[in-house]
DNA sequence: TAGATTGTTAATCGATTAACAATC
DNA sequence: TAGATTGTTAATCGATTAACAATC
């Protein structure tokens, strides 16, 4: 294995979706799996997955194809999923709810250690087994536990306070669910995820495909 | 205006942020907003956001900038949000419940007709002004209301069997919020939400950020 | 008028794809 | 051995950015 090295934009985001497929490799007991298989199973050409791929530093054996084991390894050092972050969630609707299940997250080093919202109702229970703070703690429990991630799925009208709120506290890396454009201080990294992009995507697709016929 | 183009993926991706902001400056009672004030906003190049916008056939007044009413109107036109689409959802948990609930998805001419779940409580209930109904009245329903989307917010080991269903049923178009590739008969599109790469990002720019010093 | 902004054409940049020798 | 697959170098493609005349 080589070092790692750098990667485009598209690169990064299409590596997760690799490391699904050979972990499902690996859970079939394969040892190894070729890019033209990766490539057929996610209709994306061979030589793309062979140069995303090249960046793990992985080295694949002709006619074999890549060696599973260290591949789902190599992967994970890539994304800094090797290494446990703790992070918590501000905002526990319905979204955050949701994110707090999502089990895979967990075994991509994210480590939850609360929730945070408003609700009375709601502070003091377990969403799928994080517990639920009011937002007064959100200071004290990320020193406590040397947070450096947020997951932010407040209501959009609360979004830039809250995020300020983080900030203060030390959070320096936001994943901002909410449609806002955050402003955020030089050093803080955001990831925003925009549902409405998705939703303009499928509208073109759906408009080309009524126009070609 | 003159007629509307095609468009690059990425040109697609960034429109709704600048209906977002411009419906922002109509409220608050603007005539004209320029390029370079939506890329101060965004913090993109202005030449990118008149690339943008030059597929909507908007044309701008020098000194003034681009007509917030038609602007709003030709970026509508563009993603066909401009009609309406009627569509179900599948999944009533927690995520598809926060997708019921975005009353953004309403403007853009997204019409929900029903949702659909397996729990017998949730069954009957309104989610978010949605019925939710039981999986087997999914084909009748999008025939009677001639739904051509779905949204597919089920857990990943129901996802192929629903879409089967969904396609059989006569849906085209699948917005997939699992992390499932679906296997689809050609003329069906499919946009897939994927959570992980969005994290991957946020991973990676923690890890270049952290190595830089 | 002066100057900010548009819209077009050209240049650059970066990602994808092609070609092909190396190899197991 | 024969042939499928890798990995590298080069070519292509497409998106972003630059330059600048037109214009209100």
């Amino acid at each position: 294995m080589k070092s790692t090295r750098l990667a485009s934009l598209p690169t990064i985001k299409r590596l997760p979706s690799y490391l699904h497929l050979v972990e499902n490799a690996q859970a079939e007991g394969k040892e190894y799996i070729s890019g033209t298989v990766i490539a057929e199973e996610l209709e994306l050409e061979p030589i793309q997955v062979r140069k995303d791929l090249a960046v793990t530093g992985v080295v694949g054996k002709p006619r074999l194809g890549f060696p599973v084991d260290q591949l789902i390894q190599a992967i994970h050092t890539f994304l800094h999923w090797d290494r446990d972050h703790n992070a918590i969630l501000v905002g526990a609707g319905n979204l955050g709810t949701a994110l707090l299940g999502y089990r895979e997250f967990r075994r991509r080093g994210m480590n939850l250690v609360g929730a945070f919202d408003l609700d009375e109702k709601k502070i003091g229970k377990d969403l799928n087994g994080t517990p639920v703070y009011p937002l007064g703690r959100i200071h004290d429990i990320v020193i406590e536990s040397a947070v450096r991630m947020a997951i932010l799925t407040v209501p959009s009208s609360h979004a830039q306070a809250v995020a300020d709120l983080l900030v203060k506290a030390g959070i320096t890396a936001i994943w901002n669910f909410t449609n806002v454009k955050l402003k955020l201080p030089p050093g803080v990294v955001v990831q925003k995820e925009d549902l409405s992009s998705g939703y303009a995507v499928l509208s073109v697709k759906m408009r080309l495909r009524s126009t070609d016929r």
